[in-house]
RNA sequence: GGGCAAUUAGCUCAGUUGGUUCAGAGCACCUCGUUUACACCGAGGGGGUCGGGGGUUCGAGUCCCUCAUUGCCCACCA
């Protein structure tokens, strides 16, 4: 073994090193045996997008779970892949087509077709590649894609299915339009944004009288397409106009006055316009009052020919000129401020049109049910709960979800048309050709939907079909499906709750009968120092892979991990990965040292066995036992940062600060004894297994330098620790926690009076006790190690000497005789100080015990140690008040 | 408009069923320090009336009510 160690470990040199080595060794891969099955899908991102920081802290979380369950002797099994993300990758496709001087009108829809695949082929696949540097441990012999052939059948065979169980239909309904994207989008994918608006006061002429009614709107050019104006029947300002026609502005149509108590005679002026192609209210009322539409909108948001006027003119521009225009006829009362929310689309930021269109339609209630109850029950777990709230008031008022989508990229409706605009649904058109026939309807020409389904109505399979993409149409899970369904846990962020997760566990329930995974670990929101969310479009996210170079993975996975709750936000900081990377080089040069404390020619090996007469060694190795025993608690809480906290501390404060320190030759120039460096590379060993699903690069990296291992040894695929109660000696951290406290002690007194960690000292320990005092003699050498001592004695009935700086350390005086270095005046403060303390302390205590209600309420061994709390402290603030005499 | 959550040190957060000195950790800050790993380090230290008010209780950071502030989700008021 090499004493040529660098002083500062180089991540990137040994990160690649070992992913290598692992991929080499197939470890990543899973198939089905005998061992239980611990499975995670991966919430796939955009085939073309790049990794940004919300991936980087979701995929380390997946895989801090899934390594520890490898180690715990699961079969652990990470299915990667990536969705085709239908309007954002489309929109992409058309934005660099646009660039090329190409429209996407110009191409046939084959044409188009191609260059998106050909997009896909160029930048699909990226992210994936940096989610390897990253250290992810997915099997990537399993990468899957929504788009797959495979995949997209069974995609087609659900929506064949629903719709033979009458759950898919086909209805014209008032949806969300997005007039950039041109295209239907569902519910979730719009934006409610609060915007500061204006509300007009629009008078329209009663039909034969000199009057007029007024109607308020922040909508004006939408007059166009009026045909009604409503007021509250309850309404008796506007009793006069029941049964009469009012003017529609401009357009100068005759509409009814119509009466529902839909309106709210408060806004306003209590009259309302209704347009039924564009609102969806103004839909209902006008279904209910059988009004007619009038479409006034083109797609992009122009106005249609039955707008009659300002056609072809953008929306916003006919705003201002119609504006300008009522103003002109003197048909404006007013305007006023208004605030007013506004709905926008999630991909383009365009905003929303409701529109009067024929979509397709999931039927949601019924499939909801069985998802609402199984989450509500705890059958499928939430990690924090708290999201159980949210998620019940969703499924409780769950509404139809429009899964067609007016877009060439993605899977097309298997729906097909005929001549006299019958449909069928079918796999082929050979197949629909069959069933018009057998309805008797005309089948040639027939025509397939234009539109394409909604991304999530694909990902929602996303646990079935990764296994077997052929189960919904055999109904017949294969071996892989049977084996790793349902899924373990699913990371993700609250953001995709409704759009995924819920939908998912519907179809886990439509399908499998069953859930698709155990638990949904919610991870929080990557922001900036300003509390914004880190984003591509406001530039305010690092470059992972660059973050990556600086700090290694394991310093970022270290720093996100700490510093992230789940469901709580992270408020990320370059600090963060600082820290992390700070971590690896103490691990590296803990490491180190114990190497360069080798003698050359000597076996040494890391070893369970341990020193029994040595305190620091029945120390560490309790120590050990009680970490691994909170890390699978936290682990089984999901509390993963807590678990990464006291894996950190075992190793920093624990083994470097104390257990090194301890261990360190008495005289320079010696090496530490081989038993003692063996035992010290077999706690090493310990502790790169707890840190490694954390940190798995650098705990690879020393495990595999403590000693030449196998391909078959790697860290990764060793077992995890388990607890082992005989190693556990809760007296020994007693003790040697104030052994430690003794040393803190020391030091705090040299600080306080200035005396050099160098300047050896003569100390006094009174104790109480014979047995306390043997104890601590025994166990000198931690005192004698850490702290220059010139004499010691620990006895009953020390002398106290006549000038001295003093602590009391669980009822244990020690004395140090400081001659000519101790400054009274300050000596004197610092008694004086803890005197008050304890007399503050003393006084609470008194309370408590003076007052009969605790005395005879509290459980008796509260009362008891609130005695002995008494106690204690009087017998310190004799000894205090004692010293303070010398001093004065 | 409805619902949910949060409010503890300068910052980010722990604090499990009310009761061991419970007011904590990390970072930041201050002082000292180059001793056989590590200055990406070591030792020591300062800092909070636990958002305000009320209540329950022998006892409240912890339970209840109320107010304030912030965040999130949902919702068709033009």
């Amino acid at each position: 073994m090499s004493k040529e160690i660098p002083a500062q470990y180089n991540a990137s040199k040994v990160e690649d090193k070992w992913y290598a080595h692992w991929m080499e060794n197939n470890y990543f891969h899973s198939t089905p045996d005998d061992r239980k099955s611990f499975t995670i899908v991966i919430p796939p991102p955009n085939v073309t997008g790049v990794l940004h920081m919300g991936h980087m802290l979701n995929n380390t979380i997946q895989d801090v779970l899934i390594r520890r369950a490898r180690m715990q002797g699961y079969n652990a099994c990470w299915v990667p892949g990536t969705d085709h993300a239908s309007i954002a990758t489309e929109a992409k496709v058309v934005r660099k087509l646009r660039e090329q001087g190409i429209t996407k009108k110009d191409l046939s829809r084959d044409e188009f077709m191609e260059h998106a695949w050909e997009w896909t082929h160029e930048h699909g696949g990226i992210i994936l590649e940096q989610l390897k540097k990253l250290g992810a441990s997915c099997d990537w012999d399993r990468t899957a894609f929504t788009m797959d052939p495979e995949y997209s059948k069974s995609v087609i065979d659900v929506f064949i299915d629903l719709h033979e169980k009458g759950k898919i239909y086909r209805g014209a309904r008032i949806i969300n339009w997005d007039p950039v994207a041109k295209t239907a989008l569902s519910d979730e994918e719009v934006i409610f944004k609060e915007v500061d608006s204006k509300l007009y006061y629009i008078k329209y002429k009663i039909v034969g009288e000199d009057d007029f009614v007024t109607i308020a709107t922040t909508r004006p050019e939408t007059l166009l397409g009026d045909t009604a104006v409503c007021v509250n029947p309850e309404d008796e300002r506007y009793s006069n106009l029941k049964g009469k026609k009012v003017i529609v502005p401009l357009v100068n149509r005759e509409v009814p006055v119509i009466e529902d108590d839909y309106v709210d005679m408060e806004f306003g002026t209590g009259c309302l316009k209704i347009t039924p192609a564009h609102d969806e209210n103004d839909y209902n009322i006008g279904q209910k009052h059988n009004l007619p539409t009038i479409n006034m909108l083109n797609e992009d948001g122009t106005v249609s020919e039955e707008g009659e006027l300002y056609i072809g003119m953008d929306r916003f521009e006919v705003r201002k000129q119609i504006v300008k225009d009522l103003e002109k006829a003197d048909l404006l009362l007013k305007t006023e401020d208004y605030k007013n929310k506004v709905g926008y689309s999630e991909r383009t930021d365009a905003v929303i049109e409701p529109r009067l269109s024929l979509q397709w339609w999931v039927s949601m209630k019924e499939l909801a049910r069985p998802a609402l109850e199984n989450v509500m029950n705890d059958t499928v777990e939430f990690h924090p709960k708290k999201f159980k709230n949210t998620y019940r008031h969703w499924m409780e008022n769950v509404r139809d979800w429009c899964i067609s989508r007016q877009l060439w990229w993605g899977h097309r409706i298997p729906a097909w048309y005929n001549e006299d605009e019958d449909y069928v649904v079918a796999k082929t058109e050979a197949e629909a050709e069959e069933k018009f026939k057998n309805q008797n309807l005309k089948f040639k020409n027939l025509k397939q939907d234009e539109d394409v389904l909604d991304t999530w109505f694909s990902s929602w399979l996303w646990p079935i079909s990764v296994f077997d993409p052929d189960y919904i149409e055999t109904g017949k899970a294969n071996k892989e499906l049977e084996y790793y369904y349902p899924t373990k846990d699913l990371v993700t962020a609250p953001e995709i709750m409704f759009f995924w997760v819920a939908r998912m566990i519907i179809a886990g329930y439509e399908y499998m009968d069953d859930k698709p995974f155990h638990n949904v670990y919610y991870t929080g929101i990557v922001r900036d120092k300003k509390g914004r969310k880190m984003s591509k479009s406001l530039g305010n996210s690092p470059d992972p892979l660059e973050l990556i170079q600086k700090y290694g993975a394991d310093g970022i996975r270290m720093g996100m991990l700490f510093a992230t709750p789940a469901g709580n936000d992270l408020p990320f900081d370059e600090k963060l990965c600082e820290q992390g990377r700070n971590f690896s080089n103490k691990i590296w040069n803990a490491f180190r040292f114990l190497t360069m404390n080798m003698e050359d020619g000597v076996d040494y090996q890391a070893t369970s066995e341990i020193n029994k007469n040595d305190l620091s060694d029945r120390w560490m190795s309790a120590r050990i036992q009680q970490t691994i025993e909170g890390v699978n608690k936290d682990f089984d809480n999901y509390k993963l940062n807590d678990a990464l906290k006291k894996v950190y501390s075992l190793i920093w404060d624990d083994f470097c600060d104390w257990y090194i320190e301890l261990a360190k030759p008495e005289e320079y120039g010696q090496n530490i004894p081989k038993e003692k460096l063996n035992t010290a590379l077999g706690f090493f060993e310990q502790l790169m297994k707890l840190l490694h699903p954390f940190m798995p690069f650098i705990s690879e990296e020393i495990w595999q330098h403590i000693q030449d291992r196998s391909a078959e040894e790697a860290l990764l695929v060793s077992e995890w620790p388990k607890v082992d109660e005989s190693k556990l000696n809760k007296e020994d951290v007693k003790l040697f926690g104030t052994l430690q406290e003794m040393v803190s002690s020391l030091r705090n007194i040299r600080s306080e009076v200035n005396v050099s960690p160098k300047e050896e000292l003569d100390v006094l320990i009174n104790t109480k006790e014979e047995s306390v005092a043997k104890t601590i003699l025994e166990n000198r050498m931690v005192l004698e190690k850490l702290e220059s001592i010139k004499s010691l004695e620990v006895s009953t009935e020390v002398e106290k000497p006549k000038v001295y700086s003093s602590s009391i350390v669980g009822g244990n005086e020690i004395y140090v005789p400081l001659k000519g270095l101790v400054d009274f005046e300050k000596e004197r403060e610092r008694i004086q100080k803890e005197i008050d303390r304890l007399e503050g302390f003393l006084k609470g205590i008194n309370g408590k015990l003076s007052n009969e209600g605790f005395v005879n309420n509290a459980p008796d061994n509260v009362v008891e140690l609130e005695k002995k709390k008494k106690s204690d402290t009087e017998e310190s603030l004799t000894k205090l008040r004692e010293q303070l005499k010398d001093f004065e």
